[in-house]
DNA sequence: TCAAAAGTGTTATAAATACACCCATGC
DNA sequence: GCATGGGTGTATTTATAACACTTTTGA
């Protein structure tokens, strides 16, 4: 079981001190692997739950930055791209099992009373590139873990609609936002870039077409073949031209007029 | 000036005592009036500012449900189409102008304490068909009225940023949203349609191609031409066929593959 | 009969989509 | 040599976009 030193439990109260009651953020942080999207979700002590791990917003800052600290906290990683993808206020959302979970654990009234009232929290998602980021999550959780996207039913509350809600945005935005430059390792192979595509759209794309699209921009600049074995021909590999890419991003919607 | 009864006073009180305090819903509400986008703006009393109206979540209540009772207490109308646009918390949202302004008005402290503190807001808008709603305010405002979407550069704090960005969310949602059947009377013509369109993407369309792609979908009946002396060649009268209409709304973004 | 706005048609280009065929590799 | 996934080309259809021509009205 986790243990909540004084120095936690004053830390805190600091924290909650100076945030915004019922308010908070929560952050799902895409990262591509394995084929498929994960994000970390964090697990109370005591509980089997699991949840995406967030904050709240503090009187001085705003929620962008709100955002951006906790996000810092959680992966060390200052200059990552962020976007609001909803906020979310049913009045259900409070943490009913997770305060008798925390009642065991000794912590003092005040901060089960402001963590256990209904919250309105605000969305946003961001996305990782780095292969070994260690997530962080708050004192109040024992484990955190990357989960595969399909899997995101199991989380609590309303947090699979969270995530399912994140990737919509993700996938509006894959044109409009310059997002593969924190997905991709900057070497990659354009098969895999499909993958990448089918994992957030959810649908298989037909593998010509999808190169032909990717080539047009001349965003991909060829730099030779993959050098590891793999069990059939070796795919070119590519990276990214990150001019031609943000220029070819596009915000406008076809109107057909 | 407006006056301030106990009885309002007791109101405002009840309100703001099970609402979530700093958290606030701001709902844009857009007609088509006279060849432009048009939305409601209150001024406080005392004050020469404008600003969009808005209200507090109940402790008892959803976001999307405070959003609906809230443009109901505006508009008295129940069935509209809300879509949030926008979650917005820069650390300088807060009513300083205002405060002083409603220091001469004899309201109580705690009140005064409790609007002025810095709030978070959820927008929301929802678009508007009928010719003649009134619209009603909070009793903290002393006049009404609507302004045109050129004029939105004159609002008080960042209420033209939530304008600005609730007419881009209605652009995105113009084809996937069933906005017509609010926008337009029960009988309009093409010209009007192609009047509206242009209001609230901000740019002039071609008049064959707009005509071509409106009918496309078989959503437009045909319903003989408008009476009305005109200066010109009347236009055709349509009115919608509402199942057509729905089908023809999508939600898939095209990739090229 | 003319100007102005509505309605219709034509055409060139680009985009979306389906699918066929060849290529390189390991077994 | 054959299965597997990678890479390339072609063809059909549809959408976009520019613009020219015709119609109807009031003045």
């Amino acid at each position: 079981m986790t243990e909540f030193t004084q120095e936690t439990i004053n830390s805190i109260r600091k924290d909650i001190s100076e945030s915004i009651p019922q308010l908070s953020i929560n952050n799902v942080i895409f990262r591509f692997r394995e084929q498929t999207l994960q994000f970390p979700v964090v697990q109370p002590a005591n509980s089997n739950l699991w949840m995406i791990p967030g904050g709240y917003v503090h009187q001085n800052e705003s929620i962008d930055n709100a955002a951006k600290r906790i996000l810092f906290e959680q992966t060390q990683i200052n200059d990552l791209l962020l976007s609001q993808f909803g906020t979310f206020g049913s009045t259900d959302r409070h943490f009913e099992n997770q305060v008798s979970t925390f009642r065991n654990l000794e912590i003092p009234k005040d901060i089960i009373e402001w963590i256990s009232k209904r919250f309105v929290t605000i969305g946003y998602y961001s996305v990782l590139r780095g292969q070994n980021i260690e997530i962080k999550s708050s004192p109040f959780f024992k484990n955190v873990k990357w989960m595969n996207i399909e899997d995101s039913g199991k989380l609590a509350l309303d947090h699979s609609v969270l995530v399912s809600e994140a990737r919509k945005v993700l996938a509006k935005e894959l044109l409009s936002q310059p997002l593969l430059q924190s997905f991709m390792p900057t070497e990659f192979t354009i098969p895999e870039l499909q993958k990448l595509y089918e994992a957030i759209l959810g649908r298989s794309i037909d593998r010509g077409n999808f190169r032909k699209r990717m080539l047009k921009s001349n965003s991909l600049i060829k730099i030779g073949q993959q050098k590891e074995k793999t069990k059939q021909r070796p795919p070119d590999l590519y990276r990214l031209d990150k001019e031609k890419y943000l220029s070819s991003l596009t915000q406008d919607i076809k109107f057909g007029f």
